[in-house]
DNA sequence: CATGCACCCTGTAGTAGCTACAGGTTCAAG
DNA sequence: CTTGAACCTGTAGCTACTACAGGGTGCATG
């Protein structure tokens, strides 16, 4: 049998984690013991670890059960994942272009505050200059 | 007289997120009409727009504020400027860091995709290859 | 058998930074 | 006088957890 704790070892999940994504139904409630602790299958142990490794690819909560959807599909929808994955890769790159942009700016802001003017040159930058911004949808 | 409305045109925030600053104390309470309508002077507004702008840059709430703080400076800390921005920047690297490697392990899952396997190589390697992840605190 | 300690349980509140109402008042134009 | 936009307060919701409080359980040691 496997209790909570040895479940967070073996996914890389913390214990709290794991009774959150059971608390909201992200994963199915586990079974329990005569005193009502949570026994965990491999076949849950593996679903814990496929949502871990979900996560940390940058996909979200509802991303990550699509994708466990689109696994447990008759026919594995291969096609399907791809496009997910896709989806969420522009995504990711979208943001990193996002931040790079930001660093550019901060970049040179901080630049001018090395040339030791007078008046802080970065604040007055802050207090004059709009900055371009934009918001990309999590997948 | 500057109403919420028109101050949320002329710094970018959204009439609730102005509002919201006001209920958490991140700027001042402003001053009200006969009627209670919220009445903004011009140096508020150059304050939500220098908040605006700091986060638009990436950094918190917090450090906006902090940022502010030592715009308040009688001498213009402009070290303490450039420290907080630098570590701020550091950090933004650090994102940019995380999410290409992120991009690095996306694109070769998809990239396995595209090579027509039987069960979907993204699947399998989701149920059982590890992802090495790192966290990074907001500045 | 008692004790202690690690582990487990439920339930609730907090985090960041907003966004989105509901339910009401006020202002200006026609 | 009516209509519609803009404003008000207050509260709940979002994401994905984390961090308790206040208790119960299981096992090894003395």
């Amino acid at each position: 049998m496997i209790a909570i704790g040895e479940a967070a070892r073996l996914t890389g999940l913390s214990v709290e984690t794991i009774r959150y994504y059971e608390r909201e139904g992200i994963v199915e409630k586990a079974g329990r013991t005569a005193s009502g602790r949570r026994a965990y299958t491999e076949r849950e142990i593996s679903e814990l670890r496929f949502i871990k490794r979900c996560r940390d690819l940058g996909f979200t909560i509802q991303g990550a059960c699509a994708l466990r959807e689109l696994s447990k599909a008759p026919e594995q929808a291969c096609r399907d994942v791809e496009d997910v994955a896709t989806r969420h890769l522009d995504n990711v790159r979208s943001k990193i272009a996002a931040l790079q942009r930001l660093e550019q700016a901060l970049a040179e802001l901080v630049q001018t505050c090395t040339e030791g003017t007078a008046s802080c040159p970065l604040l007055t930058a802050l207090l004059n200059e709009p900055i371009a911004k934009e918001k990309i949808n999590d997948t």
